[in-house]
RNA sequence: GGCCCCGUAGCUCAGCAGGAUAGAGCGCAGGAUUCCUAAUCCUGAGGCCACUGGUUCGAAUCCAGUCGGGGUCACCA
C-alpha cells in the first residue's frame, strides 16, 4: 500500500471529473509527496499549479475547487490551500493505522510493485577483464549493480544480471604468455617476468596445473599454440577467482556472456556488420585526429566506420583495426545487438569512471541496434579512495602491494563493505576508511541500521519475557488494535514507513540504490528517537505490561519498522542481524 | 582543445523527475543512563547552495556561459 500513488490517482481523477479533457502527459506532472515541514500536513500536491496555466485559470481557484472535491473524502480530516497554490491534505488515522495492516499483511513483500510491468532489463555490471583477481576499484561497480538489480526486480522488472567476459583479445594473449612462463617456473626454470606480462602470484597455480597436465609436453608445441592453451587454462582459472571474489560479497550473475562466442564465421560480429551495412550505417572513410592532441603514431588511412554520429556520438567510430581483426567497440554492438535479440528493451550498464567516455558510443550502438526502441542507462562509479585512518593507502601495481576486492571484504566484512559503497550517490567519488567502518559505533551507518533492526527484535525478546502471555505471533500481531496508536510520536514513525514503497518506486526509477540507503538510515534514527522517548514518558515505552492491548500494537509498529528496515538491507544485500555481537 | 562528472555548514555528504523557512552525520558547546541494549537520544551555534545571466507562478535542482577540481580522448580491452 502506496498512500502517495494512491492520492496521485485520486487528484488525477478528481481533475478528470472537473475538467474533462486534460492532456495525460500534464497530469503526469501532478506529484503527491509529503510536504518538507510536516506542519504543512501530511500530503501535499501541485496539482492546481501544474494544471493552471493550461486551463487558463488561476492556481488557487483550481486549488479551491479540489479542495471542495476532496472534503467528501472519509480518509482526509482537512484539505486546504496553501501558498500559490499548493494543496496540503491531513489524513484520518485510520489510514496511518491501515499501512501498518497492510506492512503486517505483506511482509518480506512490502514496498514491491509491478511499475516494471515484468518488462526484461538487463543489468549488466562488473564485467572485469579475467586476467587476475578482482581488485578493490571493482568492487563499487559490483556492489552498485548488484544492488540496483534487486531494486528494479522489486520495482517490477525481469531482471537478468550479466557478466561480459572478455576472453579474447591482445590482454588474454598476454595472459597466456605470463601463465605459460610460470609453467615453465613449475618445470623447474628460473624465469624472469618481462615487464607488460601479469606478475601476481595467482598464475603460479595455473603453471603448476599445466605441469601437471601436460608434464614437459608443452614445450615441444609451438609458442603460439603453447600460449593457448596456457591461456585457455589461466582463463578457466581466472573465472572461478573471480566468481568467489563475487560470491564473498554474495553476488551472483545470471549470465556470463563469453565475448569470443561473438567472433569467428557466422558468429554474431559478422552478422552484425552485415546487418549494419544493410542498413546503412557503415561506411569506408577517415577520421580527423583528434583536435589538441594528436597521437604520435596517428595513421591516416581509410578504415571501416560506424555511423556514431547519426546517434549522438561525437565521431563515427572505427570497426577493424588495421591488422585485419574487429575492434573491441564492433564486438560490443554485436553483443549489444544479441541483447536486444534477446528480448532486452532496457538495459543498464555499469561502468568505472575511466570508461565515461565510453558512455556515448555504446548508447549510440544500442539505438542504433534496435531502431531506438531500446534504451541504455550507463551508470558511472566513481573512483573509491582507500584510506586508513585518513591516511592514503599505496595501490601500487606491483604484485605484493596490490589491494584486491577479498582483502577489502576479509578486512571488514561484506556487510559493511556494501553498505558503505552503497551509502554515496554512484557518481560522487569517495573515501573509504577502513579504520572508520569497522566500527561499531553510530559513526558508522552500517552499525547504525544494524543496530536498529537488533534493537527490534529485542523489544520482542524482552516483551516475552516480560509478558510470557502475550500471542506475539504474526496472526496476533496482524490483528492488534493499531487504533491504539494515536499519540504524535506513533504517527510519525507510521508515516515514516508509509513512505518505505514510494522510495523503492523513485530509486527505481532514477536508477539510484543508494536512496534506500539514506531512506533505512533516516528510519533507524527515528526508530532510535523513539525508543529514546519511551524514558522520560513511559506511556510510551513499546513494552508495556499493565496494558496488553497497547503493547501489541506497538508491537505491531515495531515489527513493521523492523520489517521495512530487513526489506532495505536486503535490497541492498546487507543482512540484518537480530542481535548485535 | 573536445566530451563526461563534480562544486551545498569547518569536514564527509543528502536534497526525493522545479515547490513552501535548504537537511543529516562528524567535529565544536551543553544535557540525558536505578527504567524496553547509552552500540542510543535531546538541545545549540554554524550556509551569497562556486559565479553571472536565462526559462517560469516558483530554481540548489532545468538551459547557456565563466571559474575551480577530477576523469577521458582513433587502430587497447
Amino acid at each position: 500500500m502506496d498512500i502517495f500513488a494512491l492520492f496521485t490517482t485520486r487528484v488525477i481523477d478528481a481533475l478528470h471529473a472537473l475538467y474533462p479533457g486534460l492532456d495525460s502527459g500534464l497530469l503526469a506532472r501532478v506529484v503527491v509527496e509529503p510536504p518538507r515541514d510536516a506542519a504543512h500536513g501530511d500530503l501535499s500536491t501541485n496539482a492546481a499549479m501544474v494544471v493552471a496555466k493550461p486551463l487558463g485559470k488561476n492556481p488557487r481557484e483550481v486549488a479551491t475547487a479540489l479542495v471542495e472535491h476532496f472534503k467528501a473524502d472519509a480518509d482526509v480530516t482537512s484539505v486546504e490551500v496553501a501558498g500559490p497554490g499548493f494543496i496540503n491534505f491531513r489524513l484520518a488515522n485510520a489510514i496511518w493505522h491501515q499501512v501498518l495492516r497492510s506492512v503486517a499483511a505483506q511482509g518480506a513483500d512490502f514496498g514491491r510493485s509491478n511499475a516494471g510491468r515484468g518488462e526484461k532489463v538487463n543489468v549488466e555490471y562488473v564485467s572485469a577483464n579475467p586476467t587476475g583477481p578482482m581488485h578493490v576499484g571493482h568492487t563499487r561497480g559490483a556492489v552498485f549493480g548488484d544492488a540496483l538489480a534487486s531494486l528494479m526486480a522489486w520495482s517490477g522488472y525481469d531482471v537478468t544480471r550479466e557478466y561480459y567476459i572478455n576472453d579474447t583479445g591482445g590482454q588474454t594473449i598476454i595472459l597466456g604468455r605470463s601463465a605459460l612462463l610460470r609453467y615453465r617456473q613449475a618445470l623447474g626454470e628460473t624465469i624472469e617476468i618481462p615487464s607488460g606480462f601479469y606478475p601476481g602470484d595467482y598464475l603460479i597455480p595455473v603453471g603448476e596445473a599445466l605441469k601437471a597436465e601436460y608434464g614437459t609436453s608443452l614445450l615441444d608445441k609451438p609458442e603460439e599454440e603453447a600460449v593457448l592453451i596456457a591461456r585457455e587454462a589461466a582463463l578457466a582459472v581466472m573465472m572461478d577467482l573471480i566468481r568467489a571474489d563475487l560470491a564473498q560479497l554474495n553476488i551472483h550473475h545470471d549470465v556470463f556472456f563469453s565475448e569470443r562466442t561473438l567472433h569467428g564465421v557466422g558468429g554474431d560480429i559478422e552478422s552484425t556488420l552485415a546487418w549494419l551495412r544493410e542498413e546503412g550505417m557503415v561506411y569506408e572513410g577517415r577520421l580527423e585526429a583528434p583536435k589538441g592532441k594528436t597521437p604520435e603514431d596517428w595513421e591516416d588511412r581509410e578504415q571501416t566506420l560506424f555511423r556514431a554520429t547519426d546517434y549522438g556520438d561525437d565521431t563515427d567510430r572505427a570497426l577493424i583495426k588495421s591488422d585485419g581483426s574487429y575492434t573491441y567497440f564492433a564486438a560490443d554492438i554485436a553483443y549489444h545487438r544479441n541483447k536486444y535479440l534477446r528480448g532486452f528493451k532496457h538495459m543498464i550498464n555499469v561502468l568505472g569512471a575511466d570508461h565515461s567516455g565510453y558512455v556515448k558510443r555504446l548508447q549510440a550502438a544500442v539505438k542504433a541496434v534496435s531502431h531506438g526502441e531500446a534504451d541504455m542507462d550507463v551508470r558511472i562509479c566513481q573512483l573509491v579512495r582507500l584510506l586508513k585512518n585518513g591516511e592514503p593507502f599505496k595501490m601500487s601495481k606491483r604484485s605484493g602491494d596490490l589491494v584486491t576486492l577479498s582483502d577489502v571484504v576479509e578486512e571488514v566484512g561484506s556487510d559493511a563493505t556494501r553498505f558503505m559503497l552503497l551509502f554515496r550517490r554512484n557518481d560522487a567519488s569517495m573515501d573509504f576508511d577502513f579504520a572508520l567502518v569497522k566500527e561499531q559505533t553510530r559513526d558508522n551507518p552500517v552499525f547504525y541500521v544494524q543496530y536498529a533492526h537488533a534493537r527490534a527484535c529485542s523489544i520482542f525478546r524482552t516483551a516475552r519475557r516480560d509478558m510470557p502471555d502475550l500471542d506475539l505471533s504474526a496472526a496476533a500481531l496482524a490483528g492488534a488494535e493499531v487504533e491504539l496508536l494515536s499519540s504524535p510520536a506513533d504517527l510519525e514513525l507510521i508515516r515514516m514507513v508509509a513512505t518505505w514503497p514510494r522510495t523503492v518506486a523513485a530509486a527505481a526509477i532514477a536508477h539510484e540504490p543508494h536512496r534506500l540507503a539514506f531512506y533505512v538510515h533516516d528510519l533507524a534514527a527515528a526508530f532510535h528517537g523513539f525508543w529514546a522517548k519511551g524514558k522520560d514518558d513511559p506511556s510510551l515505552r513499546f513494552v508495556n505490561p499493565s496494558d496488553a492491548k497497547l503493547t501489541l500494537a506497538r508491537l505491531a509498529l515495531v515489527d513493521a519498522v523492523r520489517q521495512v528496515i530487513s526489506n532495505g538491507l536486503g535490497i541492498l544485500g546487507v543482512t540484518a542481524p537480530e542481535e548485535l555481537s
